[in-house]
DNA sequence: ACCGTATTCAGCGCG
DNA sequence: TGAATACGGT
């Protein structure tokens, strides 16, 4: 042990090493970009533990799965054996999650109650919009969810929001009075379906240690010792949990970076962590400022944007790294332009000194941003990954498998039943669901205690339906009757199948269809992943079971979001992401686009001061994420919603000592008016790439053969004009868009009615009209 | 139930 | 511009 921690402190900074071994109290460490942040969290939980602290004192809070399941990979190395796994360490979500799975009951809650997620959230809210007959364009669901999660998040309860007199009178005003009724029956419908949604583990967790005090005495006990990482990110509700949770022992230790504090627009509060001396007087305050990342070039243009902010805790960042190279600034006349020069410099700087693509990122405001960059790359061949697109768990197949298993889990999970009561299709159609939902509503009872006794309700289904809702109800049951005699994986794929989901993604033969079945399979496999896993020790108040079960799944997996479960095959790729998608990573070479004016800072920033340092305060992350060298670049002319506007270059540009930024020359060899036109028409029509000659007078190519382009390789799309109606016959071979290939049975009626039987290898004979199918003549 | 076409809308996004 | 959704015709 003894020897284990000498060697712990060999590789800290004097800095650092204050900051990990200040165990007791309050404490708070602000660590510049790039100063060993996670270093010090996981060498003081390593401290902790061989200093004899039991793991299960310890609760360690970080804003992401990604950065807890790193936390605890090191930690685990650092002190080996099996007491990393045993500390409490996760998102603010699981862990509160966890709790109220234990104590929820005391609130009404289950412990199998379901999570919904962001989607399930406003399909809920558009379904109460249209049951109150509202105007779906004044009461937008996305609109609606945002003020509920920052109402959630402030611990606003529903019934304060109606009384709150200044709030009704804002929503009065601005159109939409009825927006706290909404707001009521929002959280009634999720407490009948035993759901909460994202913010209600937050805003419960709250209620909970409030209204039982024994609870937060228990938790008080048990968490011996607190570490939040991000503190800057929090907000109110989870700053109050924390407070009240360390209030007993106030030995709370938080981290973070004010200048990286870029969430304050979903509900972070940057006062929390400058705030913090305030709350507790005694805390000491450790500065991590010795940057080991980026060049000193890198780090004194960070510093200069940064000291444009007005409210920020005091720090200097300083590096004993090289000077390294002059920052590159990249004057483009198009956004099409600006992709094509950073692609080429990305190429050129990997050839110069043979770097792997993994080396390089490209950062920009706003997701739209991507495409002019992608095709870019995309001409050079140069392999690029995208953060942040459609995660796997957002697919629709997931989703639909889920909330099988989501049903079967929690009965009364009405989102997940209105999801698959009729898919696959089993004749339980639009009018028998809005029946059934009035039934409910009237009833003040779960959709489910509806169908699950039809008979007894007033619904006015006829009986043919009726039936069929039995029958889907049968099978629900049967399925959650299993849930404590199968495993997870025995389970799923008994559900799969059972369900006909894997029966009718198997008959899509489309590409698409395909992928949606291979989907299906991988999700399956996490399942089995998951259940040849240890059975997890049974935390107190659970029940244990020999196996690990679909509703543990369903526990771990309602949280999980973007695909950590990264894909190994080549890595080697350039990622492209969002500034705030980059938080937390590095790069060798970092290049920063769209910086102008309306992006970056974006347009709505400039109407007030914070929005515009929270802007400021954006880049200096963006910039911070360079290692060795950092380009920026600017367009003079872009492409927004269609359309060509002027840019003016970023505010931000000026901010950076001009000494640090050297002008990359534009590629002069062409004239620049042609290459405007010409790049911009070939990458819109997406033509191939200009191999031969550009032609200098694009010809028009008609508008809808953009759409073509989605379609996999295999068909180009000229395949698809259809043939003549004439040289379809009886007995050739022909190709359709969906279908694939079959053989032509029959041909009967005549001009625009002419109808076509055909055989496919795939999906069997369809009947198909010569007008509307595009068949593809494959041999006569 | 299904398809093509019209319409609408556009910020960053953890869990 | 393009993606997502609503609509109207078969």
């Amino acid at each position: 042990m003894e020897k284990v921690s000498k060697d712990l402190f060999r590789e800290l900074n004097p800095a650092q090493q204050e900051a990990v071994k200040a165990i007791e109290g309050p404490v708070m460490v602000i660590a510049g970009a790039g100063s060993g942040k996670t270093r010090v969290l996981t060498y003081r939980i390593a401290h902790l533990l061989n200093e004899g602290t039991d793991p299960f004192n310890i609760l360690a809070l970080t804003f992401t799965n990604k950065a807890a399941r790193e936390m605890k990979d090191r930690i685990h190395k650092l002190v080996g054996g099996t007491e990393a796994r045993n500390v409490w360490m996760g998102t603010f979500h699981s862990i509160f999650a966890r709790v109220l799975r234990i104590d929820g009951h005391l609130l009404g809650y289950p412990d199998n109650f379901t999570i919904y997620d962001t989607d399930d959230s406003k399909s809920l809210i558009k379904n109460i919009v249209k049951e109150m007959e509202l105007d779906p364009k004044q009461y937008v669901p996305g609109y609606i969810h945002h003020r509920i999660s920052a109402a959630k998040s402030n611990l606003i309860s529903d019934r304060e929001y109606n009384e709150n007199d200044e709030v009704t009178e804002a929503d009065k005003a601005s159109g939409k009075p009825l927006l706290g009724k909404i707001f009521t029956t929002y959280n009634q419908r999720l407490k009948a379906s035993s759901a909460m949604d994202f913010d209600d583990l937050l805003f419960n967790m709250n209620v909970l240690i409030r209204d039982f005090p024994e609870v937060l005495y228990k938790y008080q006990q048990k968490f011996h010792y607190i570490l939040v990482d991000e503190y800057q990110d929090t907000n109110y509700a989870q700053y109050l949990i924390v407070r009240n949770l360390a209030a007993k022992n106030e030995n709370i230790c938080v981290v973070g970076d004010d200048a990286q504090s870029i969430y304050a627009f979903r509900g972070a509060n940057i006062q929390n962590i400058l705030n913090f001396k305030r709350d507790y007087p005694d805390a000491r305050v450790f500065k991590l400022e010795q940057n080991y990342r980026s060049t000193k070039v890198i780090v004194k243009a960070a510093n200069g944007i940064i000291q444009n902010n007005k409210n920020q805790i005091f720090k200097e960042v300083w590096t004993e790294n090289q000077e390294g190279e002059l920052i590159r600034l990249i004057k483009a006349s198009t956004d099409n332009e600006e992709g094509s020069l950073v692609a080429h410099s990305i190429f050129e700087t990997k050839m110069n000194f043979q770097l792997p693509n993994s080396d390089f990122a490209i950062l920009y405001r706003t997701n739209a941003q991507s495409r002019a960059l992608e095709e870019a790359l995309r001409k050079l061949n140069i392999p690029y990954r995208i953060y942040g697109g459609m995660s796997f768990y957002k697919r629709k197949e997931i989703k639909d498998l889920l909330a099988y298993f989501r049903l079967t889990v929690n009965n009364h999970d009405t989102e997940a039943l209105m999801r698959v009561i009729n898919y696959p299709q089993r004749g339980i159609g639009a009018t028998s669901i809005d029946r059934i939902t009035v039934a409910a509503a009237n009833a003040q009872c779960p959709v489910w205690e509806v169908i699950s006794d039809i008979g007894k309700y007033d619904t006015g289904v006829n009986s043919g339906t009726a039936k069929k809702i039995l029958e889907f109800v049968m099978m629900i049951r049967s399925f959650s009757v299993q849930l404590q005699q199968m495993n997870a994986f025995d389970l799923a794929r008994h559900i799969a199948k059972d369900s006909g989901i894997l029966r009718d993604l198997y008959e899509d033969k489309s590409p698409e269809g395909v992928s949606r079945f291979e989907n299906i399979e991988e999700l399956i496999n996490a399942v089995k992943d998951f259940s040849e896993g240890d059975a997890p020790p049974p935390m107190e108040g659970e029940n244990a079971t020999a196996f690990r079960t679909l509703g543990q799944f369903m526990q771990e997996v309602s949280l999980l979001t973007d695909a950590d479960n990264d894909d190994k095959e080549d890595a080697d790729r350039v990622s492209l992401m969002t500034v705030h998608s980059a938080k937390g990573l590095e790069f060798p070479y970092v290049y920063v686009t769209g910086m102008e004016e309306n992006l970056f800072p974006g347009a709505q920033s400039l109407k007030d001061r914070a929005e515009l340092e929270e802007e400021r305060r954006l880049f200096y992350v963006a910039v911070t994420r360079a290692m060795t060298r950092l380009t920026l670049s600017y367009a003079e002319n872009r492409y927004r919603w269609g359309d060509l506007i002027f840019c003016e270059p970023s505010r931000f540009i000026d901010e950076i000592d001009a000494s640090l930024i050297e002008m990359s020359g534009r590629r002069q060899s062409e004239n620049k008016t042609y290459i405007n036109i010409s790049n911009d028409f070939i990458i819109r029509k997406k033509e191939p790439p200009a191999a031969a000659p550009v032609p200098a007078f694009p010809s028009p190519v008609p508008r809808k053969l953009k759409k073509i382009a989605s379609v996999p390789p295999s068909i180009s799309q000229e395949t698809f004009n259809a043939a003549g109606a004439d040289e379809i016959v009886a007995g050739i071979t022909v190709e359709h868009q969906k279908f694939g290939r079959g053989k032509v049975l029959n041909i009967e009626g005549q001009g625009p009615n002419k109808k076509v039987t055909v055989f496919f290898q795939a999906v069997g004979q369809k009947q198909l009209l010569l007008q509307y199918a595009k068949l593809k003549i494959i041999e006569s």
